[in-house]
DNA sequence: GCTACTCGGGG
DNA sequence: GTGTACGAGTAGC
């Protein structure tokens, strides 16, 4: 019987003669093999019930913990993972939804991309990589050998503006990217000197090249861009079309598609890896865009390559010269993925190897559910059975429960200079840990000692199971993090990265309405803390005569006022010396500028809404809305440029110069019709719709003439002049002519809405800006 | 005000 | 597959 050290990346499991065998598929030293594992027999917990149905092959008891409580629970076994649900609805069961894979992993404490040493001897079988059948599978300790990424990129054959349809537009171009991978597969001969480019005599050609190469190359990980929602189902559907057996699994398996709110594409063996999913996930707080020339520019510093897209349906059909730029780019954007995707790696491994899930479920999940699955491995290790998903009304009626939230020092609208920002980082875990804030240890009934909650308290008598919990991921952070210290070592940034994740997270979970340890009353006296805490250094600030300019939860804005950093610096570290166990205040950075706007129809400042100026000229926007879709170009473009201006001090003039300019060229019909579209979706059948918004009214007008409509469908829109309402006016980009759109709507729903709040920042009226007779006025300011 | 609907990313 | 997202913005009613 021979052994080997095997490092899994994907599970799953099939049924053969009668029973379920888990199948490992991963690293070996010597390449990618699939691990079977016979005999791990499906169970549930049960609190009550009995039942006497065939599928139970066997009930043990076990003393267990249950939120607080210790148990007698029945371990109910039954002969096939999908028996669970048919069996459980007889008892009070729990832990009667996790999935048959994960259950054996958390059980035999093997955990994805962790070594573990396997004992077994080859089978035979049709699979793409040796099957080992396996005795006996053990944690080891062993480095992995590097994985291997591949990324995928495709562009098709569509009209700007039009739908992109699978089952009309073809795949034209295909790039693959990796270690000593370069490729871009199409079927049109043209002139280039690109040595990467494979020219084939067909679209089914080029996906069974694509199979051929990515069989080849033995991928750990697939990469995409969006590839859960277009490449990979892209290339399914156009070899679905064509009848091209596809066979990207390891076991041979065509590419699979799990619908649910987003699809998610599946590959048996081969961890796919939408790299979009997770940045958006990681970075959604600090990144205002998430398209890939967004996301690539501010984590690797390197761009698309400058092309119009537009002209691609084109270029395909005429061979004007211009496919080579195209092929550059298809090559750029999968190398960029590729990047992407391998700098991000040490994070997803991290959050793999900490929660226990496969690494393309992993960099899928919300922050909830990353707790939720770590929170159920721990809990096998505290002997706690997890408590169940809530009902369908259970649910509705915690969505409907609020609380207070943090505590948030309003901004005075305005723009400042010298904006110092500082933050507690981890200031709810610092709180639950230092409170014992857990499902647990609540007492109710009795205030807490220190006046901060009223009606309960929590015990300190014993740690909670989530306190224990979150108390060790700090702690670990905190060694990991003096560790990094002086080592620069990215894969201990990573994980302490991901111990901050879980831990930063727990507060929200206790409050999220689809949590099993959900508890609102931690949630409750976690926000109280947490004001109690910033409202105290906010009037240590003021004693300080310290300019609070705006604080939201954690964070504090204070304007230097001429006061120098080191004062500022002075303050905070007289405030961290007064602050309980390891909560504290830190310095995040000095600002040359900074705007906070008004709430509309209010003179108060907006929360979560401010622009601030970098000292190395970058602008960091929150709460504006400078990317969405559904607004114009023109809207947009206005809005991101009088930021700018303003941030940069220019006087206001200036300003109110630009944003009349960009009115008048809409009145005088100067703007180009592309900056005055509106591009909206369809998101169903359009009888399903009860009522008829614009979009929808263009949509069944494009039906009438014949168009295919459907689900998925962009409809572009331009909003004419006249009477009604808008989607009696809104017309179709091609119905309308330059100039034929109505200025006034452009001026009063889209441009100004944009900047009405940074006008009155600079003190500028709305009317300033649109009444006719003081055009003159302003324009004669640059004479 | 409330409800219905869409946005994101991809070509 | 013993399991599936979300938070925010706008127009219509």
């Amino acid at each position: 019987m021979a052994k080997m050290m095997f490092w899994p990346v994907e599970a799953a499991y099939k049924v053969v003669e009668g029973r379920a065998v888990v199948e490992l598929y991963g690293k070996s030293r010597n390449g990618q093999v699939c691990v079977q594992a016979a005999g791990f027999e499906p169970y549930f917990w049960a609190l009550e019930g009995e039942s006497s149905d065939e599928r139970i092959t066997r009930i043990e008891e076990h003393t267990k913990k249950f939120l607080g409580k210790e148990v007698r629970a029945k371990k109910v076994f039954v002969k096939l993972p999908s028996d669970v649900p048919l069996v459980r609805e007889k008892f009070r069961a729990l832990e009667a939804d996790i999935p048959f894979t994960r259950r054996f992993l958390i059980d035999r404490k093997i955990t994805p991309l962790t070594c573990c040493e396997v004992e077994g001897e080859v089978a035979g079988g049709s699979y793409k990589v040796e099957v080992i059948r396996a005795a006996g599978i053990m944690p080891a300790e062993e480095e992995m050998p590097a994985l291997r990424i591949l990324a995928i990129d495709i562009e098709t054959h569509t009209k700007m503006g039009k739908e992109i349809l699978p089952e009309n537009d073809p795949i034209i171009m295909a790039a693959l990217y990796g270690e000593g991978l370069r490729k871009v597969l199409t079927w049109k001969h043209f002139d280039a000197k690109l040595d990467y480019l494979e020219v084939l005599n067909s679209e089914v050609e080029l996906i069974e090249r694509l199979g051929q190469l990515i069989e080849g190359y033995k991928p750990d990980i697939i990469t995409g861009y969006f590839s859960d929602g277009f490449d990979l189902p892209y290339i399914k559907a156009r070899a679905d079309k064509y009848k091209v057996q596809l066979k990207a699994g390891l076991d041979n398996s065509p590419i699979r598609m799990k619908k649910g709110q987003t699809p998610v594409a599946e590959i048996t063996g081969i961890s796919h890896i939408d790299i979009f999913k997770f940045v958006k996930r990681i970075f959604r707080a600090t990144m205002a865009s998430f398209r890939l020339n967004e996301v690539a520019k501010e984590l690797l510093n390197e761009e698309k390559v400058d092309v119009k897209l537009d002209n691609l349906f084109n270029a395909w059909n005429e061979q004007n010269g211009e496919l080579e730029k195209f092929a550059e780019y298809n090559m750029q954007d999968a190398k960029l993925t590729y990047k992407l995707c391998t700098k991000l790696m040490p994070n997803i491994i991290e959050l793999t190897k900490m929660t226990g899930l496969a690494p393309s479920d992993a960099s899928r999940m919300s922050f909830s559910q990353l707790v939720e699955w770590y929170l159920i491995k721990e809990a096998q290790e505290f002997n706690e059975l997890a408590p169940n998903k809530p009902e369908y009304r259970e649910e509705r009626a915690r969505r409907a429960e609020s609380y207070e939230g943090g505590y948030v020092h309003e901004p005075t609208p305005g723009l400042y200079r010298d904006v110092a920002v500082f933050d507690f980082r981890s200031l709810y875990p610092t709180v639950i840990s230092a409170h014992n804030i857990s499902p647990d240890t609540i007492i109710y009934g009795k205030d807490s000692e220190d006046g901060v909650l009223k009606g309960l308290s929590f015990s300190s008598s014993k740690k909670g199971f989530i306190a224990a919990v979150i108390e060790n991921v700090i702690q670990r952070r905190l060694r990991i993090k003096e560790l990094a210290k002086n080592s620069n070592d990215r894969m201990l940034e990573a994980r302490q990265q991901a111990l901050k994740t879980i831990a930063n997270s727990i507060y929200g979970y206790y409050g999220f309405f689809g949590a099993r340890w959900y508890n609102i009353d931690c949630a409750k006296a976690i926000t109280a803390y947490g004001r109690h805490h910033i409202k105290q250094v906010i009037s240590e600030a003021k004693e300080a005569n310290l300019s609070v300019l705006y604080s939201d939860t954690d964070s504090i804005f204070i304007a230097l006022n001429g006061k120098s950093i080191e004062e500022v610096l002075e303050f905070v570290k007289h405030v961290n010396e007064k602050l309980p166990g390891i909560m504290g205040l830190e310095y995040e950075g000095l600002y040359k500028s900074g705007i906070f706007v008004a709430t509309k129809g209010t003179e108060t400042g907006a929360k979560k809404k401010y622009a601030l100026l970098g000292g190395d000229g970058r602008m960091k926007i929150r709460g504006f809305e400078t990317v969405r879709r559904n607004l114009s170009q023109i809207a947009k473009e206005t809005q991101e440029k009088a930021l700018e201006m303003i941030l940069n001090s220019l006087p206001k003039e200036e300003v109110a110069a630009y944003i009349k300019n960009a009115v008048n060229l809409l009145r005088t019909k100067k703007i180009p019709l592309d900056k005055v579209m509106i591009r909206t979706q369809i998101s169903r059948e359009l009888r399903s719709y009860e009522n008829t918004p614009p979009h929808v009214a263009i949509a069944i007008r494009m039906q009438e003439r014949g168009e295919k409509i459907g689900a998925g469908t962009t409809v572009s829109y331009i909003v004419t002049e006249g009477k009604g309402a808008i989607r009696d006016r809104a017309r179709l980009p091609e119905e309308v002519k330059d100039g034929e759109y109505d200025a006034e709507y452009y001026i009063t729903n889209q441009v100004i809405p944009a900047v009405e709040r940074l006008l009155e920042v600079i003190g500028c009226t709305k009317e300033e800006i649109t009444e006719t007779y003081r055009q003159k006025k302003l324009e004669s300011y640059f004479g």
